[in-house]
DNA sequence: GCCAACGTTGGC
DNA sequence: GCCAACGTTGGC
């Protein structure tokens, strides 16, 4: 998952007094979807920063909701409000995710891009701008094995 | 700041 | 249903 560190960095989420947060405010049907279908409570998240120099994976973090709706979207004073998504309807859904641990230091795209392993993750391909990302079992491992990870996984 | 890659909108 | 125009994302 992204997030530009401008707005809303890695470390803020580890210092949520919840220690977590809402993933609130994505209007992309394609990230809505996997929100709403696909994750799972106890995936594991890897927190991306976007737009910052340099992007990387930052650190990690873990579904800790099923998608349930986004009510940002009926708030008229909200930045993502949108009027055509009805209580009775809502179109918009959104999970909740907490944090696990940051990395010892954020792994570049470059790098991400320079592992062979990682040869058709979603995040290096050219364009791709999904806030929300599959990623494979193969490449989770192999990005925390960049990272040195020691602590708590998800797999 | 540039621009490629997308997604969305709306006229037809 | 097509597609041009427009807005956004995000690496560089």
């Amino acid at each position: 998952m992204k997030s530009e560190p401008d707005v809303y960095p890695f470390s803020d989420l580890m210092a949520e007094p919840s220690g977590k947060t809402m993933w609130d405010g994505v209007r992309n049907y394609q990230a809505r979807n996997m929100m709403r279908d696909d994750m799972k409570v106890g995936d594991g998240v890897l927190f991306y920063h976007s737009n910052a120099k340099p992007p990387g994976v930052r650190g990690l973090a873990e579904v800790v909701t099923e998608g349930y709706p986004d009510a940002s979207a009926f708030d008229p004073n909200d930045s993502h409000f949108d009027p055509k998504s009805d209580p009775e309807n809502p179109r918009w859904i959104h999970v909740d995710i907490g944090a696990i641990a940051p990395f010892d230091e954020l792994i570049p795209l470059q790098a991400l891009k320079d592992n062979p392993r990682l040869e058709g993750m979603e995040v290096i391909r050219k364009g791709s701008r999904l806030s929300v990302q599959p990623v494979s079992k193969a490449e989770w491992r192999e990005v925390l094995k960049m990272a040195g990870y020691k602590g708590k996984d998800k797999l």
